[in-house]
DNA sequence: GTGAGGCCTTCAGC
DNA sequence: AGCTGAAGGCCTC
């Protein structure tokens, strides 16, 4: 089916921009799973074509639109972003690169793979949970695997995350599905939980900080106000805006909230985004 | 309160 | 070929 879209929607930067990291691509289509279910999708001309085997197109839509935050209109975000040279620049080289709303726990677990690796290798760690762990789902024929449950992460323990290599991850990983299938944390609460509570909760899993907490808020619950500091985020901000010299990661994310405004984690992944495909 | 060191694994650079 | 250091942090002392 066809989805109508009314301002910018760029799909190769929006999938391939390290916000995400299950989606592949073949030919002109992108493959990926929402909601347990394989779809594939095309960019077209101020739309994109999208199919699913399991669901009516009522649905599809329904859940197309939501995951890639169609309704939203981009030009209001880039309007009152646009304060300055250096990020007006950042945001022209990707118009229509947007923040998707992906599921918060898987959002949650890949992030936690992030810590001191890279896109590559959190692809395959998280591909390789879904291999070992997830449900066969396909699109006619083409397979993939969802994204395995809490219940099934503690089944398998920490040994085999340790075999298929997540390292240092693995434990944080398994004692964080824990906490989530004890009740002990109720992810869907920070959906209604502001910024700074939102934060509290998530920094308590271990293997989350600051900076991770922030990328499962803009990226999971969809709060664009929140803005992850990494090394290259950091260097960006102290150079471009804060004088170059060596700032707390904690300062540079307040300064950048206040400076950016409700949608400063755009700004971050615009930033981002560009500051990775320059190096 | 702030800062260094260690942590799994991979991969590029010598 | 084999070593070394760095890679989208976090935790501990």
């Amino acid at each position: 089916m066809i989805i109508n879209i009314k301002s910018y929607f760029d799909i190769e930067s929006t999938l391939f921009s390290g916000q995400v990291f299950r989606w592949r691509k073949i030919d002109d289509w992108y493959y990926g799973i929402i909601n347990d279910k394989v779809v594939k999708v095309k960019q077209l001309d101020n739309a994109i074509e999208v199919h699913c085997d399991d669901i009516d197109e009522v649905l599809l839509s329904d859940l197309t639109n939501k995951y890639f935050n169609l309704d939203l209109n981009i030009n209001k975000i880039y309007n009152q972003l646009s304060k300055d040279e250096f990020i007006k620049n950042s945001i022209k080289k990707h118009k229509g690169m947007r923040i998707l709303k992906q599921d918060p726990w898987e959002c949650l677990i890949s992030f936690i793979c992030s810590s001191v690796s890279n896109i590559k290798r959190i692809s395959k760690n998280i591909e390789d949970l879904c291999l070992n762990l997830g449900d066969n789902i396909h699109l006619s024929n083409y397979y993939r695997q969802s994204f395995p449950k809490p219940k099934d992460i503690i089944y398998a323990g920490p040994d085999l995350l340790r075999e298929l290599k997540f390292g240092f991850r693995s434990e944080y990983i398994y004692e964080s599905a824990k906490m989530i299938e004890s009740g002990e944390i109720l992810l869907d609460k920070i959906y209604e939980l502001p910024y700074d509570e939102s934060l509290k909760i998530l920094t308590a899993f271990p293997g989350v900080g600051d900076k991770v907490a922030n990328c499962v808020l803009l990226f999971g619950f969809n709060k664009l106000d929140a803005f992850p500091v990494d090394v290259w985020i950091n260097r960006a901000i102290t150079n471009n805006y804060l004088g170059g010299g060596k700032l707390s990661a904690i300062l540079i994310r307040d300064w950048a909230r206040r400076y950016f405004g409700d949608y400063a984690g755009y700004a971050n992944h615009y930033i981002f985004h560009n500051i990775r495909l320059s190096n």
